[in-house]
DNA sequence: GCAAAAGTGTTCGCTCTACACCCATGG
DNA sequence: CCATGGGTGTAGAGCGAACACTTTTGC
């Protein structure tokens, strides 16, 4: 073990680091999975997009510090958020020694969020596909997420996350169709599903559409909890 | 996105943290699994032991720092090694915000590493199943990090890791049991790692043993690589 | 009546599980 | 000869994959 004066030295003096979060924000609208992002003004990414982030107060966990900026800058509360790994390139920041720690989190893209988009010309969604580059290191962190995603999904019931909170099985089907890049048998789909048993029919049925309405389901979450215990996966 | 220079201002002053890396070194004896832990002076923790870890330096990466910890305190280079995720509690730290990340490393226990500890006073190899106390959050680090060990040994193939160069089937399978708390079919445990295909017999067999030598085996990088691919499970 | 999605069962192959005995060696 | 772990095969159950047609609605 070093010795504590030189611990203290460290610490109070240039081995100290700025923190930061970045919110790798993920949202599906029925077609894609996107991603929120913010205009940058930053020397030399002006014009880039970047993800939304902040450096980590002094009274703060990291967890707070995501939480924060996702209230701020989305509006919304109760948003779910896994941490993922930390960056700590020393370059990776043209201010200065800026070590990162990186969250995604998982929101429903409804009207009020597609206004508060709107009303804050410094945020854009795009679609995850789209995005080729993006300010710092932030396209290396956004792959990392994305991944982190997908095999997260596979594992637990986080789909149901990124959709109203009633919605058909043919839009849960294509929310993992489209985040996982993978096709799915209808029948097994939902076959499987129903064995899972996490799921409930709402008792409302699809309206104004132009072929047979469907049914809508909410995922059960105390049915879930109890399944959970015995091991989970969605097998595909 | 926030002025650049509200940005630098925090950058460069109080928003500043000391960021360190803590390193959970896994070992297995052919009975149990173990941890590398190191005695700690530090108030409040006198008479504790604490993980093995240091601050970040002010040019290198955190997984750079890791390195650096394991290779300073355990004398061995070409360690698995793998981050698993950041600690900031505040308060985490006697002597001011400290924020960790986390690292697990697994290193095989030849007599060259006892010998290792052995000269070292200040380092101690314990059962992780008798660690019930560490210096300041080390414990709920390392807990975290055996989670995540238990689910990557069974995603990955990493336990050879933990094991020597050439191993027997039943040294492997005891590992399997031993840090996933499980117990396991022998003939089925033989058939799968059989129909996996990434072990090869070395040709050797044990000698001195009073029973039947049993072959010794060892793991075969290259057909592992071939089968990843395809997607990769243990199975149990 | 037509377009478009909802909804529904069966078969096949693979994988996991459970289970018991003979073999080779050292002492 | 005995104790110890090495090494081997088979049968049954459960799960995932493949696959096609009828139903309901809006226009």
């Amino acid at each position: 073990m070093k010795n504590i004066n030189i611990w203290l030295d460290q610490i109070q003096n240039d081995y100290k680091a700025a923190v930061s979060v970045d919110c790798v924000i993920f949202g599906y609208d029925d077609q894609n999975l996107k991603i929120l992002l913010s205009k940058c003004d930053m020397p030399p990414f002006e014009n880039q997009f970047s993800l939304l982030g902040d450096i980590v107060h002094p009274n703060e966990t990291t967890d707070e510090a995501a939480y924060r900026v996702l209230v701020e800058r989305t509006g919304i509360s109760n948003i779910y958020l896994e941490q993922v790994q930390a960056f700590s390139a020393p370059n990776r920041h043209p201010l200065g020694r800026v070590i990162t720690i990186s969250y995604y989190s998982l929101i429903q893209i409804d009207q009020t969020f597609l206004d508060h988009v709107a009303a804050h010309p410094d945020l854009i969604l795009k679609s995850v596909n789209e995005v080729h580059t993006l300010a710092f290191d932030h396209k290396l962190i956004m792959d990392t997420c994305l991944t982190k995603l997908q095999k997260n999904l596979r594992e637990h019931p986080l789909g149901f996350k990124l959709l109203p909170s009633r919605f058909t099985l043919l839009q849960l089907q294509n929310l993992y169709e489209s985040v996982l890049g993978i096709t799915l048998d209808k029948r097994n789909f939902r076959r499987k599903m129903n064995t899972l048993g996490i799921l409930k029919e709402s008792g409302e049925i699809e309206s104004d559409v132009p072929h047979r309405p469907a049914k809508y389901y909410y995922f059960d979450e105390t049915a879930y909890h109890d399944r959970v215990e015995l091991g989970f996966s969605f097998g595909f």
